[in-house]
DNA sequence: TTACAATCGACAGTATGCTGTCATTTTGTC
DNA sequence: GACAAAATGACAGCATACTGTCGATTGTAA
């Protein structure tokens, strides 16, 4: 039995400790690093991870909207339409509204753009290699498939559910 | 050889595709469903992950200053204060300043802040296990395992490492 | 004791992530 | 063709997360 079904049995709340293992807590930390290894290697490109993958879906989906961007690499569209605003200031995007929807907004990927993905193709490359570098090998392949399951099975629980386009 | 580490000899910018199996995209989508979760849970408390385990800090270590727990949980301190500022306004914390050092507020809970922490045991059992419900209870434990070394051999990377308090 | 360093809270600024809401535009239906 | 429903972008508002900086306070060393 968990520490955290014993605890709701008995009523007591958990200690600092119990945190410690707790599934919530341990995924926040991971965040936390990935983010900050991201940071620490494409920093000096100025790109957040939000940001790259936003490029990198607008480089597989070009003309895509801003919603259905969202919807490829699952952020919100509030978060998203931030975003590409940013990426459009920093020339590596461009947002055209077509003239046959003037609702929507299709989002281009510039030359720049695209060199920049060029440019930190070795730097993504560290990123995943040192998130998991505490893991050996074989362990590196156990998470990474527990936590593609956890992602897909639980998927349309989250606030932006991933939409692969079609 | 990891995909990533093909693109990285050829020179080859990743697709969407390899972005749905890299690390630091699980541990995103990991986060974003584990806060979904939670809110589902206790947002009828008006309660998020990061107050929660603030609250549960102060619980276990009363008196101490802003800086210190957000070093027990691995929270910001500009972050850490914004929180503690909130629960301070909602009655579930005190903020002191002691006479012997003018620099510090030590944090207290209050009678208030623990009836919530008594009333919300279910539902963060319940969060747990929602998290964690897509695997069996041995994969369960394997990812736990997993993510535990990663968070801890990792841990200085972070920017605001998780110091446990002697 | 005086000067310097370290510590702490607070603020400005930026980015992510989400809810609700609004105006505009498009689509579907009668 | 008119009208309601759906879709889209934008904005306000709130919470998390981090950097850099500032002033106030405390500790240390010359």
């Amino acid at each position: 039995m968990k520490f955290w079904q014993k605890l709701a049995k008995s009523g007591t709340p958990p200690s600092i400790k119990d945190i410690y293992m707790a599934p919530g807590h341990l995924i926040r930390r991971s965040q936390q690093i990935s983010v900050a290894i991201f940071m620490e290697e494409l920093g000096e490109h100025n790109l957040t991870p939000v940001q790259y993958a936003s490029l990198l879906a607008i480089n597989d989906h070009p003309g895509t909207d801003q919603r259905g961007l969202g919807k490829i690499i699952a952020i919100d569209r509030t978060t998203i339409a931030t975003v590409l605003k940013g990426l459009e200031s920093r020339g590596l995007v461009s947002r055209i509204i077509p003239p046959e929807n003037l609702r929507v907004k299709q989002i281009y990927i510039t030359e720049s753009g695209q060199g920049l993905l060029q440019n930190t193709v070795k730097e993504i490359s560290r990123v995943q290699e040192r998130i998991l570098a505490p893991l050996s090998p074989v362990e590196q392949e156990t998470l990474m498939s527990l936590l593609s399951r956890l992602v897909q099975l639980n998927n349309e629980l989250s606030r932006v559910p991933l939409k692969l386009k079609s």
